[in-house]
DNA sequence: ATAATTTAGGTAAACGTTTAACCTAGGGTG
DNA sequence: CACCCTAGGTTAAACGTTTACCTAAATTAT
């Protein structure tokens, strides 16, 4: 049978509250030889103390919920690795869940963290997701959207990172390069990020007085199966080009690998620039020009802003938005 | 003011026991009539249950802690993606912890989660890890170690792989290709996989009838730095060598860009294997031949035995060894 | 027609904490 | 000597469920 406070406090000859002080470290009313009985106590029978029903009279739970579309996708693992470490240092536990970009398993995800109490949400909704959800609609805890917001979700705290910037730098530093007749293989346009990012390669056209051709816009996936696939069907449509500007590093990877297979010079003969910046960007020859977008940063100010959330009331802003940098590396000349 | 399950009763104008018997779906001995009226009130005020007070009495969270070095790196996403799974499947709910490779942290995050009441914990230990330390004694709740198991657990359950064969295999396949002087880069050798690959690299070289010659063995971390600066370090100093089994794929992808960096030609005059089948391996170019470790199902069969332990008391086995495979790609001839 | 059984639901204790409110003995003050 | 403090506690209610056991009414068996 578990040892309880109760076991502890008749072991110790003190009340229940006096060693629930002394677990909590609200100690000041506790003489010294009290709190060191009772902790040697706790120390000697290997006592945990059940969170469980802390939580039941405090209404805090210390944990915090994690969605987002899924965990072994590169651009994830540093996102989440930034909302732990905060979490963790402020004393938060992070329940982990992937959502498969599904508004279902989204929708249940959000009931079930709400069932299970959590002190609050950091959300990076399903590209899909264009309205809010009868789901999303009960939620009573705070929610920070990262990286993509949802449209009528009263209350929405965000962090967001400048999209459409980062691709008009990626594409002006392109065609800056004299890279001419440049490609973009996007993500699913439903998506906002990759809206704003085709914005950005839209604008960084004019401003250099240019017209985008035809067809210039290829939107599918954020993987590298797309990226490869969609550079052998250019190569195979026998189009002309030069440069490609991609909705992500997967998707880059996948292009380089697919120009390396046709014995296609990078940067020389064709110009390649990624987003996101994920670690394998720079293990691969030449090494990925990307755009940085500051994943682990993302996550752990989300989680920052959420904890602020949750301990205080009032929160002095409800968007931070998040600078990208555009790192020439080997891709482009 | 949150809305409770007596709320729900007195509306309804039932007793709680039935809103609770309706909402846990054990209601076969509630009319349709009484179901049907329960169920719409729940809806329509947005009645959410409390798990936590469920827990309580139930003595159950439907929470599994899954603790892992850092999911940052490229190993375990896949690898918490498959637990995650499996236990979104059962009706559980993950909690991510990031150790670092600290014992500290490691133990922290074990007492953290047996408050936190989570029903089973799934550990990949640190490297450095030699024995239980009194927070690993004090555990009482079914624990599942994978990848890397630890010495002196009472109890313990584990998921492993067959490391040395997997090595061996690789190794093997390397001698019968015409590789002669095959280094081998390794991760930390205090930690379990790495001693059983090198066993490996060891047993294919001797079965071959092959001394493996002085300093064959450069041991660091499991990082693609390490892999760049150790062939860096190799080339400068002009040692000889024709192939390369790395201890995993980040390592080995580091050497490739080393290698590709001093135009060295892959895999003509180099081959090189690595560990893993990370997403990332069939990505570079040339493909990187390597060792296929089941990441996914590691995850998923954790949880798959950990929620069999936490169901019925008795578990048929307590140990799965699961089997990898050589994935042989671009990296040897 | 009456006894026995089934059906549908109610009652209340228990789960392990926290915390506001209360208590008490000893010491200091005027 | 009466009064008030203070230090160092204690008491007991509350948190929101689940569930073993109970009961009244309805049905079935005899």
């Amino acid at each position: 049978m578990k040892t309880t406070i109760k076991d502890i406090a008749r072991l110790a000859e003190v009340s229940t509250a006096t060693v629930s002080k002394v677990v909590n470290g609200k100690d000041e009313k506790i003489s010294a030889a009290t709190r060191m009985r009772v902790m040697k106590i706790i120390e000697d029978v290997g006592y945990v103390p059940n969170r469980i029903a802390s939580s039941m009279v405090t209404k805090k739970t210390r944990t915090l919920g994690l969605i987002i579309p899924d965990i072994a996708n590169p651009f994830f693992p540093e996102l989440a690795r930034g909302a732990e470490d905060l979490a963790n240092k402020e004393g938060y536990t992070l329940i982990l869940c992937n959502s498969d970009n599904s508004l279902e398993k989204e929708d249940a995800y959000i009931d079930m963290l709400q069932e299970k109490m959590v002190d609050g949400i950091i959300f990076t909704a399903s590209s899909s997701r264009t309205q809010v959800s009868s789901a999303l609609k009960r939620v009573r805890i705070p929610v920070i959207t990262v990286d993509r917001d949802i449209d009528g979700l009263k209350s929405q705290k965000k962090i967001v990172v400048d999209n459409e910037m980062g691709a008009y730098e990626a594409v002006t530093h392109m065609l800056e390069r004299g890279y001419e007749r440049i490609y973009h293989i996007s993500g699913p346009m439903t998506s906002k990020p990759a809206q704003q990012r085709y914005k950005g390669y839209l604008r960084a056209h004019e401003e250099k007085g240019k017209l985008p051709f035809e067809d210039h816009l290829i939107s599918g996936t954020y993987t590298g199966d797309w990226g490869f696939k969609s550079v052998e069907k250019l190569i195979a449509q026998k189009v002309e080009f030069d440069g490609i500007f991609c909705g992500n590093d997967l998707i880059a990877l996948g292009a380089l690998k697919a120009l390396h297979s046709q014995n296609i010079q990078v940067p020389e003969q064709v110009g390649l620039v990624g987003y996101d910046n994920i670690y394998m960007a720079q293990m691969v020859t030449p090494e990925l020009t990307t755009v940085n977008q500051p994943n682990y940063e993302m996550g752990y100010q989300a989680a920052q802003m959420l904890v602020g959330m949750i301990q205080v009331k009032t929160v002095r802003q409800n968007k931070e938005a998040l600078k990208t940098n555009l790192i020439v590396r080997g891709t482009t000349r």
